[in-house]
DNA sequence: TCAGTGATTAGG
DNA sequence: CTAATCACTGAG
């Protein structure tokens, strides 16, 4: 796959609203255990809106795992859910405005644990910096793709309202 | 359909 | 300290 231009701060920095719906199509770059450079285009996210979406971590309040989500965007939010998998996301927005992207999937390894697993992104990158990482980081591919989008995967608990947000931006087929 | 698996969180 | 919860996955 071809490099492109690593994405800058002020592309986080934006509302996730903005930001979320122009990461399917965008390259997740990371160092692999054998030191090569994978490239892997993005092909669905789910957005997770501050501190009034029921279905964001950040609902609840600041915590020690959710204090990351308060920080400027550009930064990775990494948990452990189901005491198995390991949900990758990106920080976006202002300080002190809690807003996450979730990757949920990648080309070749579609779902959000699967991809952790099989790119080997573990606890160690929560708080990575994309703008700096030396080991991860996102960029354009200079290529325009198609999007659709639909309500968020798994989050019955939220109500009615929060579970029908559309905030689930996937590659058009 | 349903169990696995353990960090995180609120509550006593 | 305890116990409930969970932005998931794969086996049956």
């Amino acid at each position: 796959m071809e490099s492109g231009v690593r994405l800058s701060r002020d592309f986080y920095t934006r509302d996730v609203l903005d930001v979320a719906p122009e990461l399917p199509g965008k390259n997740l770059v990371i160092r692999l255990d054998d030191g090569s450079i994978g490239r892997f285009r993005v092909t669905e996210v789910e957005a997770y809106r501050g501190s009034e979406d029921q279905a964001c971590h950040a609902f609840k309040g600041r915590t020690a795992r959710t204090e990351i989500m308060f920080h400027e965007g550009g930064r990775l939010y990494i948990y452990l859910i189901y005491g198995m998998y390991w949900m990758l996301n990106i920080v976006t927005g202002l300080e002190n405005i809690p807003q996450a992207v979730l990757v949920r999937g990648v080309e070749d390894y579609q779902g959000p644990g699967k991809l952790t697993k099989s790119l080997g992104i573990d606890k160690s990158y929560n708080g990575e910096d994309l703008v700096l990482s030396e080991r991860m980081w996102f960029e354009d591919s200079g290529l325009v793709h198609p999007i659709k989008n639909g309500p968020r995967i798994g989050i019955d608990y939220a109500s009615e309202y929060w579970k029908t947000r559309p905030w689930r931006y996937f590659l058009s087929p």
